[in-house]
Order: structure tokens, then C-alpha cells, then sequence
DNA sequence: CAGTCTATCGCAACATGTTGCAATAAGCAT
DNA sequence: ATGCTTATTGCAACATGTTGCGATAGACTG
């Protein structure tokens, strides 16, 4: 339970996608990218940076955030909005998925790809929009919470 | 053009609300509703902090934002998040609509009720939630920018 | 009208991100 | 190996919000 690195797979694929770009592979990117896949579910920014200064405490938050953006650029991370306007981080992997809020309980559930799939249908027949699952983000009353607001 | 002042219903509901509720109505607050209102659309926090300054220097952020969130908490005024994570808030009483962002072109784009009522609905039946559409951002691409993708 | 209670205000510090700039160091060429 | 180019880093400053605290000032009491 471990300091699981990363597969040697994704790795490799990154370095062969910045030295196409002419960008540079560091150890500070192999950190990132470890404590992002350690982290598998979802994690603020300021988790990230402090898992990061475990390993390295000469990381700066700057570094870490632009390193994420980098990796968004790649298609290998991505990022979201909470209810709060905080974002989470998650390396792409992770199913795509999209998030509900509940402002009743609090509670906090994933909408996977299937159970989206007629909302996203819904979207875009009523607008035109491609929705992008993952920066989808509902807020509103769950089935338990409207029972219980009588709503 | 106007500096208008907000209608004296909503201010007079304001100051029977928070009389009942053992708070007191401030020249401050007059001023964040006369902006908030006059800014009828959308103004993020601060846009928000720079028009009440105009007419009151002394004024200060977190003074504007603990207002927010005390008409928020009267119904009064609501808020959401935009693409970025920043906030924009706007006075009840425009029509509940939620935004599409294109991250292609970066359109935003308002959806109201009646183009949302399917979305609602279907995230209703998919999920349980009873969704705030005030609260629904849809990040994605818009037709036009679909269509230059090639999607 | 003076006194009291306490909501509200202004300030200062903090939290999370973002950005500009100079110093460092990765990766290539010689 | 050595040097060169320039991507990346760290720092410091900024932007937007949030929070704690002492001072101010509403609103009610006597």
C-alpha cells in the first residue's frame, strides 16, 4: 500500500509525448504523475502539493499546478469544479464520469458514462451541445432529500 | 442609464426580512442590492466589489461577500460557477436559466427553463436528483465548434 | 436622550490558484 | 565530456474568496 508507482506504460507513453513536443521529462513530473495515480479517485490541488512536498519539499505549488495543466494538455489528467468552486484532479484512467451534488445531505455521487448517456442525449438534442461527462457537474436535491422537503 | 434604483418592494421585503430575523439594513447593503440589481445579468464578485466602491470607497471584499451570502441565504440572490471556477452571482428574479460553455470557442451561452425541462428531466429519471438549474454549468462543445472537429 | 446589546464593518491574515521573470538544468550537438 | 538552447523551476506578486477579531454603530430599553 505503497508508494505504488506508476505502470512503466504511462510513463513511457508521456515521455514519448513531450519529446515529440520538445518538452522535458523531470523528476518532478514522475512525482505528479505518481501521487496523481496514488490518488486514484479525486484530489484538491492543495492535496496534491502537499503530497508532492512529501516527496520532494522543494515543490511549489506553481509547479504543481502547471505540471497538471500540462498533463491536461495531454489528455492525461483531467479536472473539475466542486460545489465549493474548488477543483479536483484525477488521471485519466479513471472511468470518465461525472459528478452530483447534493445541497440537502451533502452528499457527494458519481454519475458513470451509462447511467449519463440519455442526459447527455438530452443535452445535446436541446442545445446543440457535446457535453463533456467529466466536467459535468449537477447540483441539486437527491431523491432522499426532495422526499424529505416534501418536494 | 442609470444608477437606478431597485424597486422599493424588494427593499422594504429586505428590511422586513431581516428585522424579523434580528438583523439590520445598511446603507452597504442598500448599495449591494442597487448594483446587484442594476447588474442584471451576471457579475462576478469582482465586478461586484468594484461598482459598490464607486459609490462607497470604504466598502471592502469580504463586507460585499458576507452580503452575498446573506441574500443568498434570504432567497434573494444566487450564484454559480463559471468555467474557470470563478463566481458570478445575480439577483432572484431573472429568470432561472443554467450556461453552456464551449471550451471551443469559448460561447457562453444561456439555457432556459423551457430548453432545459428535458435535461432536468432526464437527469431526474437517471438519477434521482431533482436538479437547480440556476446551479447547471455544461462545459463542452457547441455545434459549430462539433462540427470544425469533425465530431 | 443615554445606555446596552450585538450585528455589522474594516482590517489583516490566510487559502487556493495564476502569472511574470530570472536562474537552473534537461537534452541535443559537437 | 563540454557547451548551447530553451523548457522548467522557484520565487514573489497578484487575483479572488474566506475567516477571525476588535472597533463601530444600529436598534431597542428604560
Amino acid at each position: 500500500m505503497p508508494t505504488e508507482r506508476v505502470g512503466k506504460g504511462l510513463t513511457e507513453r508521456l515521455q514519448a509525448a513531450l519529446k515529440g513536443r520538445g518538452q522535458r521529462w523531470t523528476e518532478q513530473r514522475q512525482i505528479i504523475v505518481d501521487v496523481l495515480a496514488a490518488s486514484d479517485g479525486h484530489a484538491t490541488g492543495a492535496e496534491l502539493i502537499e503530497r508532492v512536498r512529501e516527496q520532494d519539499p522543494s515543490a511549489t505549488p506553481s509547479t504543481v499546478y502547471r505540471t497538471l495543466d500540462l498533463l491536461e494538455g495531454l489528455g492525461l489528467a483531467r479536472h473539475h469544479h466542486g460545489p465549493d468552486g474548488r477543483e479536483t484532479y484525477h488521471l485519466e484512467g479513471t472511468a470518465e464520469h461525472g459528478h452530483l451534488h447534493c445541497r440537502g445531505c451533502g452528499a457527494e455521487k458519481e454519475l458513470d458514462a451509462a447511467a449519463a448517456a440519455p442526459i447527455l442525449k438530452a443535452i445535446r438534442s436541446a442545445t446543440g451541445f457535446g457535453a463533456d461527462l467529466d466536467h459535468l457537474s449537477v447540483h441539486g436535491l437527491c431523491a432522499a432529500c426532495r422526499g424529505a422537503q416534501g418536494v
